[in-house]
DNA sequence: TTTAAATAGGACTAATTAGTCCTGTTTTAG
DNA sequence: CTAAAACAGGACTAATTAGTCCTATTTAAA
């Protein structure tokens, strides 16, 4: 379903997320840290989320990434998966023809049809502050 | 979503299905080409599902696959992509935690927890036959 | 003003998934 | 009984995804 990058992308979003609310920076140990994932890898995922506009970073000693208040207002998951992953989740057949539609549908369209809209309604709807709260809450966690 | 395996896997069993309604044997050539996938990887996936129990085999001259009429009846994607994929689809966390669960979730595990049980219900209650039938109709397509 | 802590980014390696090819075996038709 | 058509399966190659490492640059603090 999603990418191990974009798996790392969204946990290191939702963590930002959570410490940005503080006005706190995080460093790209940190950010993996938390997310108990690859750093140099979280790395590139962050700097590829920087150039989307996603997150924003500080360059030089105190440094670090962080997410601005407009931004994360508004920031959904959708964002963060398009920008990693590409608009595959929301266009490609799931039994990959590729011209797959309603005048020529794979065996699995009209059921899958559904499915892939909720999918991309529940990215859409689900805002990365929310997560956030949850996570701060300690509701939820990012690693186990 | 699927592995490609997987695509390739329930795309020939669905033409298998349609061409077993009329009694009819397909070697691996016919399969792959139906539904315009490898042939060499399309034979692989075969092997598999036949050592599933899935489709049957005939070795030798005019021989070919097919699947038993009371294994058709009752045959639904879940079994195919549990036989090629694993159940991968039915335990993974979306984020990738090992040990997501209810008392330990992830931040997306609410949410991701309906559209999961959805597929996984979507692919349990879809049967091949089904499918075959509209393939037969020529109201869906394995290619195009 | 130098040093150390950081991000930026490119080149590289590792692992997994996708796909091919070859050899053996089975079986039917001539 | 032999040749050809087909599946079975293992070894291999190719492509993609996952992940590392190194060097350059920026910047704050000592």
């Amino acid at each position: 379903m999603l990418s191990k990058a974009c798996e790392y992308g969204i946990k290191a979003t939702v963590f930002l997320a959570q410490q940005s609310k503080n006005d706190l920076l995080s460093n790209v140990n940190e950010i993996a840290g938390a997310g108990n994932s690859p750093v140099a890898f979280t790395a590139k995922i962050l700097q590829q989320l920087a150039r989307s506009g996603i997150v924003a970073s500080v360059k030089g000693a105190q440094g670090g990434f962080y997410i601005e208040k407009n931004v994360l207002r508004k920031l959904n998951l959708l964002q963060i998966v398009t920008a990693i992953d590409g608009d595959a989740i929301t266009t490609e057949c799931v039994l990959g023809l590729s011209h797959c539609s309603e005048i020529n549908p794979c065996p699995m369209h009209s059921k899958y049809k559904v499915i892939k809209a909720e999918i991309v309604n529940m990215l859409h709807t689900t805002l990365v502050s929310e997560l956030a709260d949850d996570l701060d809450q300690k509701l939820t966690f990012l690693k186990n």
